[in-house]
RNA sequence: GUCCCCAUAGCUCAGCGGUAGAGCAGCGGAUUCUUAAUCCGCGGGCCGCAGGUUCGAAUCCUGCUGGGGACACCA
């Protein structure tokens, strides 16, 4: 805190102002509709009042001029010593010397352009709403550089709400993040698919592949793991007879933080009853043309330098095939030995021992055909042994009805025609379980409930993931994941010293 | 988990063995059309933390902490 700040409060408090009032101030305009609506005159601005932050002020004798900023942006006020005759000190000492950049005020007055042109708020009363008691990293431009630019990305995430306030592109990009959110949610109440919510502690976790949190309900006395996904849940609603049911799923994974991994992220997740994976993907292609459209107002995009082209239908290729026309060999009728062989030529890490064969396969694909679709592609026929949850291809052995959709490079979606015979499905499981038991620490539980439910008898049906964030970053051309979350996972700061 | 880079004023950064600097922000003064306002004056720092080397360390070395990036993991 600053301690000249702090002594301005009791310098205020002695001139009858309270630092911090409680009765609400009501603005009628903001600062983008007098700069959009006052050359038209199309409203009237002669008495406007707006709320912000005071943003800048330069102070000349009798007359000064200052900036605020409130949420739509920044607009200029005018104050002049004349019109504070009553009372001189509001001009002279609260407006030049007791108001510091940074605290919120409100201002009524009448919109008039100056002489240079600058549509201006001549501010006739002033009222202090909030003391700002901390200097806040205001940034200076001018056409060769920018001043005191807050770039430090530690400082932006920790203080997101300094970041906030002084870079209204991010206020804008979170903006876009909720339209992305709005537009799938419309999207899929169109289609009149109904919203759920599931349980976030969940006894057994399942639905992917991932290291769970894990923590203790006392008055159960019973171990809970933080979800790493809701599918499961959603398809126990598909067998409870909705048809349509969908969730926009905070999912928890105690994994590495990189640029496209948060522990805690966002994914919607869809399952629609009678239908199969071609048809979901389908509807990916309307979806994501829509909201894309909708958020971005054209298809083509740029991310990370390159142009992404959201246009339907989008490009589909088959995972061996794909991985074929990378190695020029069909993997499948490699021996491991081979596949092993093929990891070398490329430079490619053998996977994490214990590892199997479909490990190296998986290897192979991840490093070769996902870094290499950039436009927004389908891969589709996974292997069955990397897939538990996905149904049987109708004609193919050895490979399910899946499809991922990769956008620049990385996974975007993740669909089935979903596994819904449930001797299958356990002995799935069961091979899953073996592979804990084994080491792989990521493989799934079982989850006899979820069997039961299957058991009862879930309608063919067609599964969908989509992640949020990592849709968020490509339409906002955002680098990081961290650039996407409010308030992004970071270690713990060493403990603030109380300050009075 | 491994490797590389970074940490100096509220913010952005310079200084890289010899008395801690700049711009912006701040404080005092002048100023009735400024907009990085201008002009005069002023204050501000455990140079991330702890050790070590040295006559002398912000600067060199080691460790730690925090951050960034790459790799690994996340099929």
């Amino acid at each position: 805190m600053d301690p000249i700040r702090r002594a301005k409060i009791e310098e205020l408090r002695r001139l009858g102002i309270d630092p911090f009032p409680t009765e609400p101030f009501q603005t009628n305009t903001t600062a983008a509709e007098i700069l959009r609506y006052y050359p038209q005159q199309k409203l009237d601005f002669k008495a406007v009042r707006i709320a912000g932050r005071l943003w800048r002020k330069r102070l000349m004798g009798k007359a000064s001029f200052a900036v605020l900023r409130d949420e739509t942006g920044d607009i200029q006020l005018y104050f002049q010593r004349d019109d504070f005759l009553d009372k001189p000190e509001m001009y002279d000492s609260v407006f030049k010397k007791l108001l510091d950049l940074g605290d919120i005020i409100g201002v009524e007055g009448f919109v008039f352009t100056t002489k240079t042109g600058e549509i201006t708020i001549h501010v006739r009363h002033f009222r202090l709403l909030s003391k700002c008691l901390r200097s806040l990293p205001i940034e200076k431009e001018t056409e060769e550089r920018t001043y005191a630019a807050f770039t430090d990305p530690e400082l932006r995430y920790r203080m997101r709400y300094v970041d906030l306030i002084v870079h209204p592109g991010v206020r804008e990009l979170f903006r876009r993040r909720t339209a992305i959110v709005q537009a799938i949610r419309d999207f899929f109440n169109a289609k009149g698919y109904l919203e759920v919510e599931t349980p976030i502690l969940q006894p057994v976790y399942g639905g992917a592949f991932a290291r769970p949190f894990v923590t203790h309900h006392h008055a159960l006395n019973m171990e809970l793991f933080l979800r790493i996904s809701n599918e499961l849940y959603l398809k126990r609603l598909i067998v409870g007879g909705y048809t349509g049911v969908y969730e926009f799923s905070k999912d928890f994974r105690n994994e590495g933080i990189d640029r496209y991994h948060n522990p805690e992220f966002t994914q919607v997740e869809l399952y629609v009853a009678f239908q199969d994976y071609y048809w979901m993907m389908e509807l990916v292609e309307q979806l994501l043309e829509g909201v894309v459209r909708k958020v971005v107002g054209n298809l083509r995009l740029s991310y990370e330098g390159r142009e992404i082209d959201f246009t339907a239908p989008f490009a589909r290729m088959r995972y061996y095939e794909a991985l074929e026309r990378e190695v020029g060999k069909d993997v499948r009728r490699l021996s491991e030995r081979e596949l092993i062989q093929l990891l070398h030529e490329r430079n490619i890490p053998l996977p994490e021992p214990p590892y199997e064969r479909i490990d190296l396969v998986s290897q192979l694909f991840d490093k070769l055909v996902e870094p290499a679709c950039i436009q927004p592609t389908f891969i589709l026929d996974y292997p069955v042994e990397v897939s538990p949850l996905a149904k049987r291809h109708r004609s193919e052995e050895g490979v399910v009805e899946r499809f991922e959709l990769i956008v620049a490079g990385k996974e975007l979606a993740n669909a089935y025609s979903e596994l819904n015979d449930p001797l299958d499905q356990r002995e799935r499981l069961e091979r899953q379980a073996a592979l804990r038991a084994a080491g792989g620490l990521e493989a799934m539980p079982m989850d006899e409930d979820f069997l039961r439910a299957l058991e009862y008898g879930l309608p063919p049906t067609a599964g969908l993931g989509l992640g949020i964030d990592r849709l968020t970053m490509i339409l906002c051309d955002a680098p990081s994941i961290q650039e996407v979350l409010l308030f992004p996972l970071l270690r713990p700061e060493p403990p603030l010293e109380a300050d009075r």
